[in-house]
DNA sequence: AATAGAAGCGGGGTGAAGTCCGGTTATGCT
DNA sequence: AGCATAACCGGACTTCACCCCGCTTCTATT
């Protein structure tokens, strides 16, 4: 009976209602689009009030966030323990290369979810911050391991990767940005990456399988 | 009388109302804070119909970028003719580190009118996305003169660069970010800019002087 | 200077995000 | 099982960005 053994677990019709709201959601979406997915339309959709989606899901943004931590998780797995040139069992330089890649058509194909995602006001909208940026800071560490600041080039390195899908390459008007698009942004990560640590004499790497 | 000699200049109460919403608004952000700026209440106070805001400025996000786009151009004049360092005449690998942490100080001064400005559904804020990122274009040109592809390093550290101030910097409630992040994220620019260009072993730039 | 016509102006209207609070229902304890 | 309580639910309410269209004012022409 301590005040704060657990927060007493989430209630039945509570769960029901999120996992229905999310269903009804998703149909939406690819439905009328993310530009169309309204509160309103959503309660009403899935039979529900409009407070019951806001205490469930705080804003509009929160909805594509929630929809898109599903296929985040599905990606982290892959990251962490999927096949090697991605998971574990490469060397660090390797890793970092397949993990933007991954990362950028993971954005691409996300695109409408992640921008709507975004919203003014609040942080970083992908992946929660935490684990995409854990992950790359995990990598960073050991592929340029004499860097003066390791929390800021993690920063930076993230917001060159997800950035260019994010803000910059929405201009114009085109609703979904040209799948060719990947290629030339996965081929600018890996020249960026293999610069930032070229010319390392021996960065002890070329061991695998240290467990992550 | 052809008909698109010019779209006939604006009309002179029009350019004395965009003088005034744009003071007023000033105003009103300096007092009130951005978020508490609405287009009703900057009409009123500014003694005009709601409509005249919305035609002058199209939406609430331009009129911050309209507001931005003042010091802008400030900030743009110091770095096409201000003195060495940030201005033509050092080589361009001293000019870009200089550029990024003015960039990076400039952003932080105008961290509030950045982030209003920005907008779900519209491409980048800030500069407008050409000056800034043309300059950048530049610079990186002849620092790093053997890329694959140009543009999508601009792009890339572009994002880099303004990323970290706009998105991810602002999480956790802080409404402005701490003065001590400017020089951290400074030098991480500087890091990454001198290693990128690191062993060029004579990157024809030392010369000066040549008009930019 | 008078006039025609375009550009600018105003403020009420609409739709959607987010808030509130009274009623309802599940859960833990006795 | 019965009850107290806290969480949940619903939908009306508020606020705000943005639209619309008839009216006004400026500017180019004669």
């Amino acid at each position: 009976m301590v005040p704060f053994g657990k927060p007493r677990a989430e209630r039945a019709d509570a769960a029901r209602n999120r996992e229905r709201l999310l269903g009804v959601a998703r149909e939406m979406l690819t439905e009328l689009g993310a530009e169309q997915v309204t509160m309103d339309g959503l309660a009403e959709r899935a039979g529900l009030g409009k407070g019951t989606v806001f205490r469930r899901f705080g804003t509009r943004a929160g909805i594509f966030r929630a929809l898109l931590d599903a296929d985040e998780r599905a990606f982290q797995e892959q990251v962490l323990s999927g096949p090697p040139p991605l998971g574990p069992g490469a060397d660090p330089v390797a890793r970092l290369i397949a993990y933007g890649r991954a990362r950028i058509t993971f954005l691409h194909r996300h695109f409408a979810v992640s921008r709507a995602a975004l919203d003014r006001g609040q942080p970083v909208p992908v992946g929660d911050a935490s684990l995409s940026q854990l992950h790359l800071r995990m990598l960073l560490g050991r592929a340029v391991p004499d860097v003066p600041d390791l929390d800021v080039l993690t920063l930076q390195l993230s917001a060159a990767l997800e950035g260019p899908l994010l803000l910059y390459l929405s201009m114009g008007g085109s609703p979904d940005p040209p799948p060719e698009a990947d290629g030339a942004l996965g081929d600018g990560w890996q020249v960026l990456v293999e610069r930032l640590v070229r010319d390392r004499p021996g960065h002890a790497a070329t061991r695998t399988g240290t467990g992550d």
